[in-house]
DNA sequence: GCCGTTTTCGGCCCGACTGTTTTCAGTCG
């Protein structure tokens, strides 16, 4: 058992313990605890035995390590268990609607037993809810609202859920000695938001036609199998615990290219592609690229010599959506869209001054080893009181042990000062003009819940953009997929105010964040609006995380050009305070120095 | 349930926002 599914059970453990109501500090206690499994190195289930190793872990107490051993040893949690059985096994899925909290799970529970969504959807049409205290006809509305969004997005998988499925099926395919190759195919190699199922492509000499019984028992003997859908001859499909569908298919390497492209979309860029193959007199199927007339082969190996043989240069996965790349390619014109290696500064991120985890200097560090030139501190301001957010004072202390910090790396990076500030309901930021005045970069964004309507929410963001100290834009849609219907905000108009006054939009590179999509993307940069990519990291070890988002950036051909963080630092402060000097900040003056 | 003690109890991130209130509970970050 990996850490992981320990940290998911003792949540799980956390949420119906809210809803049975007991002690706040008693369920914090198994957050601290879950959160505790996720970040520790050590694992867990090899030292559970051991309760001086689990004691020496911050959050992790003796009961705490008595549940853990018990985890580890019969695959669950007694407590777990025995309130699942009491409130059923539904329950835990209404906390995922909007506005769902465990004292609105309770209630419902106590006045009509209702312990699924399908249940609390009947009783809503039902005309069940109302009278009970807090419903009203907007809340329960909302609620049934709800519910049909959660229906419409459940079935798909964040990429980072569907990625972590890949990666663990994966390992364990490569063990199987005739197997060394897999690659993930599908919207998951595409780079998209979500994924529908998982393509798991294999080959290797065990994957040879009439000779892969092996291999598919093999496959079908992962343990992570909660049920199969179908075993064939080179085919195994199954869903794991969380309802995902994998499908494995196992491919004689000659023919692997053939099967990559073909399994990995999209659908029209596939449609495409096969009419330019039948004009060019050729096929195009999942085993090859096959002459018309005699069906012989003329690519099948490789993704490139089929691409080739149709005249066309190689594309990487994320631009084959069929909006302009089978032209481009075939002009030999494709744009050389970004790539992880041109970020060159992260300009988001937190420390232990605010929500973080590291210091300062261990962020500066970690850059450092990222390769970054630069970075900017940008944590949290007061109005994130749970966050210990920065008021005036602390924000200008901190800024002095920033600086420290800048001078201490003697230019072998810089460091920024900068703060995230809040967006107030009316627009207004939550920190003073003359704080705000000596940061070098300003994040503003979006933090509080989201139930104004179209016109108010856009407003409000355009009045956080139109204030001079605002640079960046964070946050800007605040879609938190899968869990939030994306709030009505006025997207083209934001980029194009943002666009006109040079306000950066920030694209956060967290998977649950992925602020902007492909169209957004798009616009901005039909607009000439600036992307500012960033890590939002809150942790030291995971500061270089950019993957996810930087695929969106691929997905909307978005060039070095377009991200003003692939600028060197001067250029980059120069673009987001065009004319404006850093103020009070006289160490500047041997900025030009920086060796970076 | 954890932690750190002024050691065996008492504290444990808290403010904005919404909807239902008729003075506040619940959710969210």
């Amino acid at each position: 058992m990996d850490n992981r599914t320990i940290a998911r059970l003792l949540e799980e453990t956390a949420d119906l313990l809210e809803i049975d109501g007991a002690d706040s500090f008693r369920v914090r206690s198994y957050r601290r605890a879950a959160e505790a499994a996720e970040q520790t190195t050590v694992d867990l289930a090899s030292v559970a035995s051991d309760p001086v190793r689990l004691l020496e872990i911050p959050g992790i107490g003796k009961s705490m390590a008595a549940h853990l051993k018990a985890i580890v040893d019969t695959g669950t949690l007694p407590l777990r268990d025995e309130l699942l059985a009491r409130y059923g096994a539904g329950i835990l899925e209404l906390l995922k609607l909007p506005g769902m909290g465990p004292k609105t799970v309770a209630l419902f529970w106590d006045a009509a037993r209702i312990s699924t969504i399908d249940q609390l959807a009947q009783a809503i049409e039902a005309g069940r809810l109302t009278g009970l205290p807090r419903m009203g006809a907007r809340q329960i509305e909302k609620l049934r609202k709800g519910i049909e969004d959660y229906r419409r997005s459940a079935g798909r998988f964040r990429i980072d859920v569907a990625d972590g499925y890949a990666q663990q099926i994966s390992e364990y395919l490569l063990q199987f000695p005739g197997i060394d190759r897999v690659t993930p195919a599908g919207s998951l190699r595409r780079g998209r938001e979500t994924a529908g199922d998982l393509d798991l492509l294999a080959t290797g000499p065990g994957c040879a036609p009439e000779h892969t019984q092996a291999a598919v028992e093999y496959v079908a003997a992962y343990p992570g199998i909660h049920d199969m859908i179908a075993k064939g001859e080179n085919k195994v499909s199954f869903h794991v615990q969380q309802g995902l569908q994998v499908d494995v298919r196992l491919l004689p390497g000659e023919s692997y290219g053939a099967a990559l492209q073909y399994f990995t979309g999209s659908k029209a860029h596939n449609v495409s592609l096969r009419q330019r193959a039948l004009k060019m007199g050729y096929t195009l199927n999942e085993w090859a690229l096959a002459r018309l007339d005699d069906g012989t082969p003329v690519a099948t190996a490789t993704e490139e010599e089929i691409y080739a043989a149709l005249g066309m240069d190689w594309m990487q996965p994320e631009m084959r959506e069929n909006l302009g790349e089978i032209e481009a390619a075939a002009r030999h014109e494709l744009p050389r869209i970004i790539d992880a290696s041109d970020i060159r500064g992260d300009v988001h991120m937190h420390t232990t001054a605010s929500d973080g985890r590291s210091s300062i200097r261990e962020m500066a560090e970690a850059a450092l080893k990222c390769g970054y030139q630069y970075i900017a501190i940008t944590d949290h301001s007061k109005n994130l009181a749970m966050t210990n957010g920065l008021d005036e004072k602390r924000a200008l202390e901190h800024i002095q042990k920033i600086h420290e910090i800048d001078r201490e790396m003697k230019g072998r990076i810089r460091v920024f000062a900068g703060i995230e500030v809040d967006i107030l309901a009316d627009g207004a930021l939550d920190l003073d003009d003359e704080v705000l005045a000596q940061m070098e970069v300003v994040i503003a964004s979006v933090h509080t819940r989201f139930e104004q309507s179209r016109d108010e929410m856009t407003a409000r963001v355009l009045r956080a953009i139109e204030n001079p100290y605002t640079r960046i834009l964070g946050h800007p849609t605040g879609r938190l997929l899968l869990r939030r219907e994306p709030f009505a905000l006025d997207m083209d108009a934001v980029l194009k105010r943002a666009a006109e006054l040079g306000v950066a939009m920030e694209h956060n590179a967290a998977p649950e964040r992925l602020d902007l999509n492909d169209r957004d993307l798009r616009l901005a940069k039909e607009l000439g609006c600036k992307i500012v990519m960033s890590s939002d990291s809150h942790d030291a070890r995971n500061l270089g995380r950019m993957g996810y988002g930087l695929r969106q950036l691929k997905r909307a051909w978005l060039t070095a050009d377009d991200v003003l963080n692939t600028r060197s630092a001067n250029d980059f402060l120069a673009v987001l305070r065009p004319g404006r000097k850093a103020g009070g900040c006289n160490y500047r003056m041997d900025f030009s120095s920086e060796s970076v």
